[in-house]
DNA sequence: CGCTATTATCATAATTTTATCACCAAACAA
DNA sequence: TTGTTTGGTGATAAAATTATGATAATAGCG
């Protein structure tokens, strides 16, 4: 599995980031701040770098500075504000690609995915979950009942089951739903969410009492309840 | 792009204030006046909000209260006049941080970048409290008796428990409840808190004597009594 | 001990939010 | 291009929460 060492220091943002990094199959290395990702970098080998330029103490350059001293190969990619003055424009030619904030997601994706020229192995990685008697199966985007049934999610079904699946027994707002998921500057109506989680429902909740799994919380959003 | 909820109702100072964070790279939410900042932060999220104290209508700390019965986390500054009796001292440990005027705005640029650097370590809140034998846990909006009973609460029943739960042995008034849940423009009957407290006490006040938690106070409000 | 103001309790109304469905649009694939 | 899938929107039904009002109980006070 492909390595990538993500260095962002805001929260929100961060788990965006990973959760979309990890459903394409990467294993990301999570550092909030430019002294650790150093530390980081000296411990282990990555395939690529993501690294915020506004970071607390050292920033994003400085950074890009020492690793390049150590490895040259390594693809760096930087996460930039807008506002960018001269110095900054500089900074980003030690980059091997920049995305300006707010972006989108998937764009990052696909950026990624160049940076780092994917082999093609098929590495299968223990990433499932059970959610009754319904395989999740992370990687590959499947469900997997005891009938046999094979159901396949979208990826975006599969995200949003992927936060819930990481946040049990935790209710987590629209609000934050849509930002984990869709992005900081795509607002979709609240009624999609409510099509997912219907969805969700008809799939894991067949054969039982409604809301086993996924609580609505009214006037906040749902809960996922192992 | 950090998001910043400016909370000054003198003109000038906000402006100014508003330019030089801009300068910085950070996106400037304005509001003059207490109402309108609790609007904006229900309808948002932010990386860090800056509160006059002396504020028309509703000033900094009620703000300040509200705000953290719905998120922990997010750092807050205060700006306060020089004068600084007994109350504002007190009022000032709800902040993060706070800046008595006049100050440099060099100064307030440099704790506003700290204030943001430092909410990022991983938020280790107390989630929990318990009352009697029931276990609240204010994540899942969820009661655990001992029994292993399980209880869901609502919303506002959660926000209210946990507004007694933070001001243990303080009577807090009517008034004061309504605006700290209900917010500062909805003024429902007095009734409907005397419904909330009823809930409370069928709950936690089984086989006890009543009002061992909760204790009406005539003519003011209630009181919890751990 | 009555009188009054306030709180407790309950049933029910009002309001808000969610569930569900049909349909549309953009993206994707053939 | 054309057909298909996925995701998003809006209308309406259904459900849940919360607000209200009536009445009973209680505390405080003279």
């Amino acid at each position: 599995m492909k390595r990538i060492l993500l260095v962002e220091d805001e929260e929100h943002l961060h788990s965006a980031i990973k959760l979309n990094l990890e459903l394409e199959g990467y294993h990301v290395i999570s550092v909030y701040n430019g002294k650790n990702a150093f530390h980081k970098f000296n411990e282990s080998r990555f395939d690529l770098i993501i690294l915020d330029v506004m970071l607390p103490e050292f920033n994003g350059f400085d950074i890009c500075q020492s690793i390049r001293l150590e490895n040259q190969k390594v693809p760096i990619m930087f996460l930039t504000a807008k506002s960018s003055n001269e110095d900054k424009i500089k900074g980003l030619k030690m980059a091997d690609d920049y995305l300006t904030k707010p972006f989108n997601l998937n764009e990052l994706l696909l950026r990624v995915k160049n940076l780092i020229k994917r082999n093609i192995d098929p590495e299968i990685t223990q990433t499932t979950h059970k959610i009754g008697d319904v395989i999740v199966d992370f990687n590959s985007f499947e469900l997997k009942s005891k009938t046999g049934n094979q159901i396949e999610l979208t990826q975006k079904q599969i995200k949003l089951l992927k936060l819930f699946v990481e946040k049990p027994n935790e209710v987590l707002s629209r609000q934050e739903i849509l930002e984990k998921i869709w992005g900081f500057d795509v607002y979709p109506s609240s009624r999609t969410i409510d099509n997912f989680i219907l969805t969700f429902r008809k799939i894991f909740e067949k054969d039982l009492p409604p809301s086993t799994y996924f609580k609505s919380i009214r006037g906040v959003g749902y809960k996922y309840t192992p």
